[in-house]
DNA sequence: CGGATTTGACCGGCGC
DNA sequence: GCGCCGGTCAAATCCG
Protein backbone atom coordinates (compact mmCIF):
# COMPACT_ATOMS: atom_id res chain seq x y z
CA UNK A 1 0.00 0.00 0.00
CA UNK A 2 2.77 2.48 1.05
CA UNK A 3 4.84 1.15 -1.60
CA UNK A 4 2.45 2.07 -4.69
CA UNK A 5 1.94 5.47 -3.07
CA UNK A 6 5.87 5.82 -3.54
CA UNK A 7 5.92 4.18 -6.79
CA UNK A 8 3.11 6.51 -7.31
CA UNK A 9 5.20 9.75 -6.36
CA UNK A 10 8.44 8.47 -8.09
CA UNK A 11 6.14 7.54 -11.34
CA UNK A 12 5.13 11.53 -11.33
CA UNK A 13 8.20 12.46 -10.38
CA UNK A 14 9.85 10.79 -13.75
CA UNK A 15 7.17 11.69 -15.86
CA UNK A 16 7.89 15.35 -14.78
CA UNK A 17 10.97 15.17 -14.37
CA UNK A 18 13.43 15.79 -17.91
CA UNK A 19 14.67 11.77 -17.77
CA UNK A 20 12.95 10.54 -20.81
CA UNK A 21 11.05 7.87 -21.62
CA UNK A 22 13.84 5.56 -20.73
CA UNK A 23 13.20 4.99 -17.28
CA UNK A 24 9.10 4.19 -17.74
CA UNK A 25 10.32 0.80 -18.63
CA UNK A 26 12.27 0.45 -15.33
CA UNK A 27 9.50 2.08 -13.44
CA UNK A 28 7.38 -0.47 -14.69
CA UNK A 29 9.34 -3.39 -13.77
CA UNK A 30 9.69 -2.04 -10.06
CA UNK A 31 5.79 -1.40 -9.85
CA UNK A 32 5.39 -5.30 -10.66
CA UNK A 33 7.95 -6.77 -8.15
CA UNK A 34 6.24 -4.32 -5.74
CA UNK A 35 2.25 -5.36 -6.74
CA UNK A 36 4.22 -9.43 -6.12
CA UNK A 37 5.49 -8.60 -2.97
CA UNK A 38 2.71 -7.32 -1.68
CA UNK A 39 0.99 -10.16 -2.84
CA UNK A 40 3.47 -12.36 -1.37
CA UNK A 41 2.71 -10.45 2.18
CA UNK A 42 -0.65 -11.10 2.10
CA UNK A 43 -0.25 -14.45 1.37
CA UNK A 44 1.72 -14.60 4.65
CA UNK A 45 -0.32 -12.43 6.47
CA UNK A 46 -3.36 -14.94 5.68
CA UNK A 47 -0.44 -17.66 6.54
CA UNK A 48 -0.30 -16.19 9.63
CA UNK A 49 -3.29 -15.68 10.49
CA UNK A 50 -4.28 -19.38 9.97
CA UNK A 51 -1.24 -20.91 12.02
CA UNK A 52 -2.22 -18.32 14.68
CA UNK A 53 -5.88 -20.01 14.31
CA UNK A 54 -4.38 -23.22 14.56
CA UNK A 55 -2.06 -22.43 17.47
CA UNK A 56 -5.10 -21.38 19.50
CA UNK A 57 -6.89 -24.06 18.95
CA UNK A 58 -3.97 -26.19 19.57
CA UNK A 59 -3.90 -24.42 22.81
CA UNK A 60 -7.30 -25.17 23.59
CA UNK A 61 -7.01 -28.42 23.13
CA UNK A 62 -3.65 -28.37 25.28
CA UNK A 63 -5.63 -26.40 27.50
CA UNK A 64 -8.18 -29.16 27.85
CA UNK A 65 -5.95 -32.26 28.36
CA UNK A 66 -4.11 -29.93 30.90
CA UNK A 67 -7.16 -30.06 32.91
CA UNK A 68 -7.77 -33.35 32.37
CA UNK A 69 -4.92 -35.00 33.47
CA UNK A 70 -4.71 -31.94 36.44
CA UNK A 71 -8.23 -34.34 37.70
CA UNK A 72 -6.20 -37.55 36.67
CA UNK A 73 -3.37 -36.35 38.70
CA UNK A 74 -5.69 -35.32 41.43
CA UNK A 75 -7.94 -39.29 41.54
CA UNK A 76 -4.41 -40.52 41.83
CA UNK A 77 -3.37 -38.84 44.67
CA UNK A 78 -6.61 -39.78 46.25
CA UNK A 79 -6.23 -43.43 45.69
CA UNK A 80 -2.85 -43.40 46.49
CA UNK A 81 -4.01 -41.93 49.88
CA UNK A 82 -6.38 -44.47 50.03
CA UNK A 83 -4.31 -47.50 49.23
CA UNK A 84 -1.68 -46.05 51.94
CA UNK A 85 -4.28 -45.84 54.38
CA UNK A 86 -5.07 -49.36 53.32
CA UNK A 87 -1.64 -50.38 53.40
CA UNK A 88 -1.15 -49.13 56.57
CA UNK A 89 -4.18 -50.62 58.26
CA UNK A 90 -3.33 -54.20 57.05
CA UNK A 91 -0.15 -53.53 57.78
CA UNK A 92 -1.60 -53.33 61.57
CA UNK A 93 -3.48 -55.97 61.34
CA UNK A 94 -0.80 -58.20 60.11
CA UNK A 95 1.18 -57.15 63.52
CA UNK A 96 -1.86 -57.44 65.46
CA UNK A 97 -2.01 -61.10 64.14
CA UNK A 98 2.26 -61.81 64.34
CA UNK A 99 1.85 -60.75 67.80
CA UNK A 100 -1.06 -62.87 68.69
CA UNK A 101 -0.15 -65.51 66.93
CA UNK A 102 3.12 -65.73 69.07
CA UNK A 103 1.41 -66.42 71.97
CA UNK A 104 -0.89 -68.45 70.63
CA UNK A 105 -0.89 -72.18 70.15
CA UNK A 106 -0.82 -73.24 66.11
CA UNK A 107 -3.45 -75.36 65.27
CA UNK A 108 -0.89 -77.03 63.19
CA UNK A 109 2.81 -75.45 64.21
CA UNK A 110 3.39 -75.31 68.16
CA UNK A 111 6.23 -73.51 69.00
CA UNK A 112 8.55 -75.75 72.12
CA UNK A 113 11.51 -73.86 71.64
CA UNK A 114 12.93 -71.16 73.95
CA UNK A 115 11.95 -68.62 71.04
CA UNK A 116 14.45 -70.29 68.93
CA UNK A 117 11.78 -69.90 66.02
CA UNK A 118 9.18 -67.38 65.86
CA UNK A 119 6.78 -66.65 63.24
CA UNK A 120 8.08 -63.41 63.11
CA UNK A 121 11.29 -64.40 62.63
CA UNK A 122 12.93 -62.27 59.29
CA UNK A 123 12.93 -65.40 56.92
CA UNK A 124 16.77 -65.39 56.79
CA UNK A 125 16.67 -67.22 60.00
CA UNK A 126 15.03 -69.95 58.66
CA UNK A 127 17.33 -71.32 56.07
CA UNK A 128 20.16 -71.63 59.00
CA UNK A 129 17.74 -73.18 61.51
CA UNK A 130 15.93 -75.56 60.52
CA UNK A 131 17.63 -78.15 58.72
CA UNK A 132 14.27 -79.74 60.30
CA UNK A 133 12.70 -77.13 58.23
CA UNK A 134 11.50 -80.06 55.31
CA UNK A 135 10.11 -81.74 58.32
CA UNK A 136 8.27 -78.64 59.58
CA UNK A 137 6.54 -79.16 56.39
CA UNK A 138 5.67 -82.21 56.87
CA UNK A 139 4.08 -81.88 59.55
CA UNK A 140 2.36 -78.91 58.55
CA UNK A 141 0.54 -81.22 55.85
CA UNK A 142 -1.17 -83.21 58.97
CA UNK A 143 -1.79 -80.59 61.29
CA UNK A 144 0.67 -81.62 64.26
CA UNK A 145 3.95 -79.75 64.83
CA UNK A 146 6.21 -81.38 66.74
CA UNK A 147 9.07 -78.93 65.90
CA UNK A 148 10.25 -75.89 67.57
CA UNK A 149 9.09 -73.46 65.62
CA UNK A 150 6.52 -71.04 66.40
CA UNK A 151 4.12 -70.85 63.63
CA UNK A 152 0.25 -70.22 63.76
CA UNK A 153 -2.23 -70.28 61.75
CA UNK A 154 -5.33 -68.47 62.90
CA UNK A 155 -7.80 -70.15 61.06
CA UNK A 156 -11.01 -68.98 62.56
CA UNK A 157 -11.98 -67.10 65.36
CA UNK A 158 -14.69 -69.69 67.02
CA UNK A 159 -13.02 -70.65 70.45
CA UNK A 160 -15.15 -73.51 71.87
CA UNK A 161 -14.04 -73.44 75.57
CA UNK A 162 -12.95 -69.65 75.44
CA UNK A 163 -11.57 -69.34 79.37
CA UNK A 164 -12.48 -65.42 79.61
CA UNK A 165 -11.60 -63.34 82.50
CA UNK A 166 -11.76 -59.95 81.74
CA UNK A 167 -9.99 -58.57 85.06
CA UNK A 168 -6.95 -60.72 83.67
CA UNK A 169 -7.26 -59.81 80.33
CA UNK A 170 -7.17 -56.03 81.52
CA UNK A 171 -4.76 -56.56 84.19
CA UNK A 172 -2.46 -58.97 81.96
CA UNK A 173 -2.03 -56.04 79.25
CA UNK A 174 1.67 -55.60 78.23
CA UNK A 175 3.06 -52.44 77.05
CA UNK A 176 1.59 -52.50 73.77
CA UNK A 177 5.40 -51.10 72.27
CA UNK A 178 6.57 -54.76 73.37
CA UNK A 179 6.78 -56.48 70.38
CA UNK A 180 6.87 -60.45 69.54
CA UNK A 181 10.15 -61.02 70.02
CA UNK A 182 12.54 -60.37 72.80
CA UNK A 183 14.47 -57.58 72.44
CA UNK A 184 18.06 -56.17 73.24
CA UNK A 185 18.94 -53.15 74.49
CA UNK A 186 21.33 -51.37 72.38
CA UNK A 187 24.38 -52.26 73.43
CA UNK A 188 23.77 -55.83 73.09
CA UNK A 189 22.48 -55.48 69.33
CA UNK A 190 25.22 -53.71 68.40
CA UNK A 191 27.54 -56.66 70.26
CA UNK A 192 25.10 -59.31 68.28
CA UNK A 193 25.25 -57.77 65.15
CA UNK A 194 28.95 -57.66 65.12
CA UNK A 195 29.71 -60.98 66.07
CA UNK A 196 27.23 -62.09 63.43
CA UNK A 197 24.27 -63.27 65.35
CA UNK A 198 20.93 -63.59 63.71
CA UNK A 199 18.90 -61.99 66.22
CA UNK A 200 15.84 -59.80 64.36
CA UNK A 201 17.72 -56.40 65.20
CA UNK A 202 15.02 -54.59 63.33
CA UNK A 203 12.74 -54.79 66.54
CA UNK A 204 12.92 -51.26 68.54
CA UNK A 205 15.79 -51.00 70.48
CA UNK A 206 14.50 -48.87 73.13
CA UNK A 207 13.08 -52.52 75.09
CA UNK A 208 13.91 -54.70 77.82
CA UNK A 209 14.35 -58.13 76.80
CA UNK A 210 11.26 -60.47 78.03
CA UNK A 211 12.52 -63.18 80.47
CA UNK A 212 10.87 -66.20 81.75
CA UNK A 213 11.56 -67.32 85.52
CA UNK A 214 11.28 -71.28 86.25
CA UNK A 215 10.83 -71.75 89.88
CA UNK A 216 11.27 -75.30 90.22
CA UNK A 217 12.83 -77.32 93.49
CA UNK A 218 15.79 -78.59 92.47
CA UNK A 219 18.81 -80.34 95.02
CA UNK A 220 21.53 -79.75 92.31
CA UNK A 221 23.41 -76.04 91.55
CA UNK A 222 21.82 -76.25 88.20
CA UNK A 223 18.44 -77.57 87.08
CA UNK A 224 19.29 -79.63 83.72
CA UNK A 225 17.16 -78.08 81.03
CA UNK A 226 18.77 -79.55 78.20
CA UNK A 227 20.27 -77.23 76.84
CA UNK A 228 24.62 -76.74 77.16
CA UNK A 229 25.48 -74.06 79.52
CA UNK A 230 28.65 -71.90 79.87
CA UNK A 231 28.93 -70.10 83.48
CA UNK A 232 30.54 -66.44 82.95
CA UNK A 233 29.46 -64.78 85.91
CA UNK A 234 28.65 -64.99 89.25
CA UNK A 235 26.56 -62.21 91.76
CA UNK A 236 25.30 -61.75 95.22
CA UNK A 237 22.40 -59.86 94.23
CA UNK A 238 20.76 -57.57 96.36
CA UNK A 239 18.30 -59.13 98.96
CA UNK A 240 19.55 -63.06 98.09
CA UNK A 241 22.40 -64.47 100.69
CA UNK A 242 22.61 -66.69 97.42
CA UNK A 243 24.65 -65.94 94.53
CA UNK A 244 23.51 -65.65 91.35
CA UNK A 245 24.85 -67.48 88.16
CA UNK A 246 24.76 -66.24 85.33
CA UNK A 247 25.18 -69.00 82.12
CA UNK A 248 25.22 -68.41 78.55
CA UNK A 249 24.38 -70.98 75.52
CA UNK A 250 27.03 -72.84 74.45
CA UNK A 251 25.36 -74.97 71.50
CA UNK A 252 25.67 -71.87 69.52
CA UNK A 253 28.56 -69.48 69.51
CA UNK A 254 26.48 -66.92 69.08
CA UNK A 255 23.63 -67.88 70.72
CA UNK A 256 22.34 -65.09 72.63
CA UNK A 257 20.13 -66.95 75.29
CA UNK A 258 21.22 -65.99 78.59
CA UNK A 259 20.18 -67.90 82.00
CA UNK A 260 20.87 -66.86 85.40
CA UNK A 261 20.27 -69.16 88.32
CA UNK A 262 19.38 -68.35 91.92
CA UNK A 263 18.54 -69.81 95.15
CA UNK A 264 15.24 -68.86 96.74
CA UNK A 265 16.31 -66.75 99.62
CA UNK A 266 13.21 -68.33 101.54
CA UNK A 267 13.80 -71.58 100.64
CA UNK A 268 16.86 -72.52 99.79
CA UNK A 269 15.61 -75.61 98.17
CA UNK A 270 13.90 -74.26 95.32
CA UNK A 271 15.69 -73.09 92.48
CA UNK A 272 15.13 -69.83 90.57
CA UNK A 273 16.20 -69.80 87.33
CA UNK A 274 15.47 -67.08 84.37
CA UNK A 275 15.90 -67.57 80.39
CA UNK A 276 16.35 -64.77 78.43
CA UNK A 277 16.72 -64.55 74.73
CA UNK A 278 16.01 -66.40 71.74
CA UNK A 279 17.84 -69.59 70.37
CA UNK A 280 19.45 -69.16 67.01
CA UNK A 281 20.11 -72.38 66.29
CA UNK A 282 18.29 -75.97 66.77
CA UNK A 283 17.89 -77.04 70.10
CA UNK A 284 18.95 -81.00 71.37
CA UNK A 285 15.73 -82.83 71.88
CA UNK A 286 15.98 -82.97 75.36
CA UNK A 287 15.96 -79.38 75.85
CA UNK A 288 12.82 -78.61 74.01
CA UNK A 289 10.91 -79.00 77.24
CA UNK A 290 11.64 -76.27 78.96
CA UNK A 291 12.38 -74.08 76.15
CA UNK A 292 8.85 -75.22 75.20
CA UNK A 293 7.33 -73.99 78.35
CA UNK A 294 9.49 -71.00 78.85
CA UNK A 295 8.97 -70.15 75.25
CA UNK A 296 5.03 -70.56 75.38
CA UNK A 297 5.01 -68.80 78.51
CA UNK A 298 6.95 -65.51 77.47
CA UNK A 299 5.06 -65.78 73.81
CA UNK A 300 1.90 -65.60 76.22
CA UNK A 301 3.69 -62.54 77.92
CA UNK A 302 4.48 -61.18 74.50
CA UNK A 303 0.77 -61.11 73.42
CA UNK A 304 -1.38 -60.30 76.32
CA UNK A 305 -1.41 -57.09 74.50
CA UNK A 306 -3.90 -58.82 71.70
CA UNK A 307 -4.99 -61.20 74.21
CA UNK A 308 -8.04 -59.83 74.29
CA UNK A 309 -8.74 -58.58 70.56
CA UNK A 310 -12.18 -59.93 69.86
CA UNK A 311 -12.55 -62.74 67.39
CA UNK A 312 -9.29 -64.17 67.33
CA UNK A 313 -10.00 -67.03 69.33
CA UNK A 314 -7.60 -66.46 71.99
CA UNK A 315 -7.91 -65.73 75.63
CA UNK A 316 -5.39 -65.76 78.36
CA UNK A 317 -6.59 -65.98 82.35
CA UNK A 318 -5.22 -65.66 85.12
CA UNK A 319 -7.31 -65.06 88.94
CA UNK A 320 -4.92 -61.92 89.10
CA UNK A 321 -1.67 -60.56 87.16
CA UNK A 322 -0.51 -57.10 87.25
CA UNK A 323 2.74 -55.48 86.20
CA UNK A 324 4.02 -54.65 89.36
CA UNK A 325 8.10 -54.98 90.75
CA UNK A 326 6.97 -57.93 92.47
CA UNK A 327 5.40 -61.22 91.52
CA UNK A 328 1.81 -61.17 91.95
CA UNK A 329 1.41 -65.19 91.97
CA UNK A 330 -1.34 -66.42 90.08
CA UNK A 331 -2.56 -69.44 90.18
CA UNK A 332 -2.23 -70.42 86.83
CA UNK A 333 -2.44 -68.62 83.55
CA UNK A 334 -4.74 -70.59 81.05
CA UNK A 335 -4.22 -70.11 77.29
CA UNK A 336 -6.95 -71.20 75.01
CA UNK A 337 -6.62 -70.92 71.51
CA UNK A 338 -9.08 -71.88 69.00
CA UNK A 339 -8.62 -71.49 65.35
CA UNK A 340 -11.60 -72.72 64.46
CA UNK A 341 -13.80 -75.55 66.00
CA UNK A 342 -11.91 -78.18 65.29
CA UNK A 343 -8.23 -76.97 66.28
CA UNK A 344 -8.06 -76.37 69.46
CA UNK A 345 -5.02 -75.72 72.07
CA UNK A 346 -4.45 -74.58 75.58
CA UNK A 347 -1.64 -73.55 77.41
CA UNK A 348 -1.62 -73.71 81.02
CA UNK A 349 0.45 -72.24 83.68
CA UNK A 350 -0.30 -73.00 86.89
CA UNK A 351 0.98 -71.36 90.03
CA UNK A 352 2.40 -68.17 87.41
CA UNK A 353 2.64 -64.90 87.95
CA UNK A 354 3.86 -61.42 85.68
CA UNK A 355 6.21 -59.04 87.04
CA UNK A 356 8.67 -56.57 85.63
CA UNK A 357 11.85 -56.59 87.42
CA UNK A 358 14.21 -54.23 86.64
CA UNK A 359 12.22 -53.32 83.73
CA UNK A 360 12.05 -56.61 82.10
CA UNK A 361 8.70 -58.10 81.54
CA UNK A 362 9.22 -61.27 83.35
CA UNK A 363 7.02 -64.20 83.74
CA UNK A 364 7.65 -66.46 86.26
CA UNK A 365 6.49 -70.34 86.43
CA UNK A 366 6.40 -71.42 89.86
CA UNK A 367 6.53 -75.39 89.42
CA UNK A 368 7.56 -76.19 93.25
CA UNK A 369 3.12 -76.01 93.94
CA UNK A 370 1.36 -78.62 92.57
CA UNK A 371 -1.74 -77.23 91.15
CA UNK A 372 -4.61 -77.15 93.02
CA UNK A 373 -6.41 -80.37 91.80
CA UNK A 374 -4.24 -82.41 90.03
CA UNK A 375 -6.85 -84.55 89.22
CA UNK A 376 -9.38 -82.29 87.64
CA UNK A 377 -6.30 -81.22 86.43
CA UNK A 378 -5.05 -84.09 84.21
CA UNK A 379 -9.30 -85.04 83.87
CA UNK A 380 -9.21 -82.31 81.44
CA UNK A 381 -7.19 -84.40 78.99
CA UNK A 382 -10.11 -86.99 79.33
CA UNK A 383 -12.88 -84.89 79.08
CA UNK A 384 -11.91 -83.49 75.66
CA UNK A 385 -13.93 -83.69 73.03
CA UNK A 386 -13.29 -86.73 70.77
CA UNK A 387 -11.59 -85.31 68.70
CA UNK A 388 -9.48 -83.44 71.20
CA UNK A 389 -6.76 -86.75 70.75
CA UNK A 390 -3.70 -85.57 71.73
CA UNK A 391 -2.71 -83.91 75.35
CA UNK A 392 0.98 -82.34 75.93
CA UNK A 393 1.80 -82.29 79.48
CA UNK A 394 5.09 -80.70 80.34
CA UNK A 395 5.53 -81.45 83.85
CA UNK A 396 7.27 -80.75 86.70
CA UNK A 397 8.44 -83.13 88.91
CA UNK A 398 6.46 -82.42 91.20
CA UNK A 399 3.77 -82.56 89.14
CA UNK A 400 2.77 -79.12 88.75
CA UNK A 401 2.56 -79.08 84.76
CA UNK A 402 3.51 -76.04 83.54
CA UNK A 403 2.52 -76.40 79.67
CA UNK A 404 -0.49 -78.15 78.39
CA UNK A 405 -1.47 -78.77 74.62
CA UNK A 406 -4.10 -80.01 73.05
CA UNK A 407 -4.36 -80.54 69.45
CA UNK A 408 -7.77 -81.44 67.79
CA UNK A 409 -5.83 -82.79 64.65
CA UNK A 410 -4.85 -85.87 66.00
CA UNK A 411 -7.81 -87.21 65.51
CA UNK A 412 -6.63 -90.63 65.13
CA UNK A 413 -5.70 -90.88 68.54
CA UNK A 414 -8.63 -91.93 69.72
CA UNK A 415 -10.41 -93.08 72.66
CA UNK A 416 -8.86 -90.33 74.96
CA UNK A 417 -5.72 -91.97 74.71
CA UNK A 418 -3.57 -89.51 75.81
CA UNK A 419 0.10 -89.01 75.56
CA UNK A 420 1.52 -86.67 78.13
CA UNK A 421 5.34 -86.04 78.21
CA UNK A 422 6.93 -85.23 81.31
CA UNK A 423 9.81 -82.10 81.52
CA UNK A 424 10.53 -83.09 85.14
CA UNK A 425 12.30 -79.81 85.30
CA UNK A 426 13.90 -80.28 89.16
CA UNK A 427 15.60 -84.00 89.07
CA UNK A 428 15.14 -85.33 86.00
CA UNK A 429 16.95 -84.87 82.57
CA UNK A 430 14.59 -82.83 80.48
CA UNK A 431 14.39 -85.04 77.57
CA UNK A 432 10.83 -84.14 76.32
CA UNK A 433 10.47 -83.29 72.87
CA UNK A 434 7.76 -81.65 71.86
CA UNK A 435 4.96 -83.67 72.84
CA UNK A 436 6.37 -86.59 72.63
CA UNK A 437 9.10 -87.48 75.84
CA UNK A 438 12.06 -88.97 74.48
CA UNK A 439 15.01 -90.36 76.87
CA UNK A 440 18.26 -89.13 77.41
CA UNK A 441 21.32 -91.13 78.20
CA UNK A 442 18.53 -93.64 79.93
CA UNK A 443 15.25 -94.20 78.45
CA UNK A 444 12.60 -92.69 80.05
CA UNK A 445 10.40 -94.14 82.60
CA UNK A 446 6.55 -94.53 81.55
CA UNK A 447 3.24 -94.01 83.54
CA UNK A 448 1.24 -97.10 82.62
CA UNK A 449 -2.31 -96.41 83.17
CA UNK A 450 -5.99 -98.39 82.55
CA UNK A 451 -4.54 -100.17 79.45
CA UNK A 452 -1.58 -102.82 79.36
CA UNK A 453 1.37 -101.57 77.50
CA UNK A 454 0.72 -103.69 74.11
CA UNK A 455 -2.54 -102.13 74.50
CA UNK A 456 -1.04 -98.43 74.37
CA UNK A 457 1.38 -99.64 71.98
CA UNK A 458 -1.50 -100.42 70.17
CA UNK A 459 -3.55 -97.35 70.12
CA UNK A 460 -0.46 -95.86 69.11
CA UNK A 461 -0.14 -98.07 66.51
CA UNK A 462 -3.06 -97.08 65.15
CA UNK A 463 -2.26 -93.28 65.66
CA UNK A 464 0.61 -93.87 63.37
CA UNK A 465 -1.37 -95.43 60.90
CA UNK A 466 -3.81 -92.15 60.80
CA UNK A 467 -2.02 -89.56 61.34
CA UNK A 468 1.49 -89.30 59.65
CA UNK A 469 2.38 -86.53 61.12
CA UNK A 470 2.22 -88.42 64.10
CA UNK A 471 4.48 -91.19 62.83
CA UNK A 472 7.75 -90.30 62.70
CA UNK A 473 7.69 -88.85 66.25
CA UNK A 474 5.37 -91.57 68.33
CA UNK A 475 7.53 -94.02 66.23
CA UNK A 476 10.91 -93.18 67.93
CA UNK A 477 9.09 -92.80 71.38
CA UNK A 478 7.81 -96.38 71.38
CA UNK A 479 10.93 -97.51 69.72
CA UNK A 480 12.91 -96.22 72.16
CA UNK A 481 10.74 -97.46 74.99
CA UNK A 482 10.51 -100.80 74.01
CA UNK A 483 13.75 -101.29 72.43
CA UNK A 484 15.86 -99.68 75.51
CA UNK A 485 14.63 -101.70 78.40
CA UNK A 486 16.96 -99.90 80.86
CA UNK A 487 13.76 -97.43 81.21
CA UNK A 488 12.33 -96.92 84.36
CA UNK A 489 9.04 -96.81 84.92
CA UNK A 490 7.33 -94.11 87.00
CA UNK A 491 4.92 -95.00 89.75
CA UNK A 492 3.20 -92.28 90.55
CA UNK A 493 3.82 -88.24 89.93
CA UNK A 494 5.76 -88.20 93.29
CA UNK A 495 8.61 -89.99 91.75
CA UNK A 496 8.90 -93.23 92.61
CA UNK A 497 10.55 -94.88 89.94
CA UNK A 498 11.45 -98.65 88.54
CA UNK A 499 13.06 -100.25 85.82
CA UNK A 500 10.74 -100.32 82.82
CA UNK A 501 10.21 -103.79 82.06
CA UNK A 502 10.84 -104.80 85.33
CA UNK A 503 7.30 -103.46 87.13
CA UNK A 504 4.71 -103.28 84.17
CA UNK A 505 2.81 -106.00 85.83
CA UNK A 506 2.70 -103.71 89.45
CA UNK A 507 0.37 -101.19 88.26
CA UNK A 508 -1.15 -99.61 91.66
CA UNK A 509 -4.53 -98.61 91.98
CA UNK A 510 -3.83 -94.95 90.98
CA UNK A 511 -2.74 -96.13 87.71
CA UNK A 512 -5.79 -98.15 87.45
CA UNK A 513 -7.50 -94.98 88.07
CA UNK A 514 -5.64 -93.45 85.66
CA UNK A 515 -5.80 -95.77 83.15
CA UNK A 516 -9.74 -95.30 82.97
CA UNK A 517 -8.59 -91.91 81.36
CA UNK A 518 -6.17 -94.11 79.03
CA UNK A 519 -3.60 -92.10 80.09
CA UNK A 520 0.43 -92.86 78.92
CA UNK A 521 2.08 -90.81 80.52
CA UNK A 522 5.86 -90.32 79.25
CA UNK A 523 8.45 -88.93 81.01
CA UNK A 524 12.59 -88.65 81.30
CA UNK A 525 14.53 -90.54 83.16
CA UNK A 526 15.98 -88.65 86.44
CA UNK A 527 18.99 -87.87 86.81
CA UNK A 528 21.37 -85.26 88.16
CA UNK A 529 21.38 -81.46 86.88
CA UNK A 530 24.30 -81.26 86.57
CA UNK A 531 25.10 -83.82 84.30
CA UNK A 532 26.52 -82.27 80.89
CA UNK A 533 23.74 -81.62 78.13
CA UNK A 534 25.46 -83.13 75.67
CA UNK A 535 25.41 -86.11 77.14
CA UNK A 536 22.12 -86.49 76.86
CA UNK A 537 21.83 -86.45 73.29
CA UNK A 538 22.28 -90.10 72.69
CA UNK A 539 19.00 -90.52 72.15
CA UNK A 540 16.69 -91.49 69.20
CA UNK A 541 17.41 -89.56 66.12
C1' DC B 1 46.50 -79.14 77.79
C1' DG B 2 42.11 -77.54 76.74
C1' DG B 3 37.79 -76.41 78.40
C1' DA B 4 35.06 -74.94 82.26
C1' DT B 5 34.71 -72.27 86.37
C1' DT B 6 35.88 -68.60 89.54
C1' DT B 7 36.23 -64.00 90.76
C1' DG B 8 37.52 -59.27 90.82
C1' DA B 9 37.23 -55.46 87.67
C1' DC B 10 34.67 -52.89 84.67
C1' DC B 11 30.64 -50.79 82.42
C1' DG B 12 26.16 -48.87 81.86
C1' DG B 13 21.61 -47.81 83.60
C1' DC B 14 19.04 -45.74 87.02
C1' DG B 15 17.63 -43.27 91.10
C1' DC B 16 18.63 -39.73 94.33
C1' DG C 1 27.24 -35.82 89.68
C1' DC C 2 27.50 -39.69 92.45
C1' DG C 3 26.65 -44.05 94.19
C1' DC C 4 24.24 -48.34 93.80
C1' DC C 5 23.29 -52.30 91.37
C1' DG C 6 22.84 -55.62 87.69
C1' DG C 7 25.27 -57.59 84.18
C1' DT C 8 29.48 -58.75 81.58
C1' DC C 9 34.36 -59.35 80.77
C1' DA C 10 38.55 -61.59 81.14
C1' DA C 11 42.52 -63.19 83.62
C1' DA C 12 43.41 -66.62 86.92
C1' DT C 13 42.41 -70.98 88.47
C1' DC C 14 40.61 -75.56 88.48
C1' DC C 15 39.77 -80.02 86.67
C1' DG C 16 39.43 -84.07 83.81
Amino acid sequence: MENNSVVGDVEKKIKSSSAGEENLDFIAINKGENQRHVKQEDDISTAIKEQDHATKAKMGEVREENERLKLLLCQIGKDYQSLKTRFLDLLQKEEANRSLTMSAASSHLISLSLGRCSSSDPPKKEDKRCSNKEDDGKRNNNGLELGLQCKFELQGSTEPEKNNNPSTESSLGKPEEEEPNEVWPPSKILKTMTSGDEEDVSEPMLLKKTRVSVKTRCDTPTMNDGCQWRKYGQKIAKGNPCPRAYYRCTLSPTCPVRKQVQRCSDDMSILITTYEGNHNHPLPLNATAMASTTSAAASMLQSQSSSSQPGLGTSVSAPTASMSSSANHLHALNFNFAQNSMRYHRYNFPNSSISTCNSHPTITLDLTTPPPNNSSYFSRFSNTPRNSSACLNFSSSSSSSSLELLSNPLASWKNTSHLTCGAAFPNHTNTAIGPLAYPGRQPPYMQMTNQSLSENITAATKAIASNPSFCSALAAALTSFVGNGGGVLRDDLNGNERKWGESSLSLNNQHQQQQKQGSLLLFPVSKTASDPPAENNNHIK
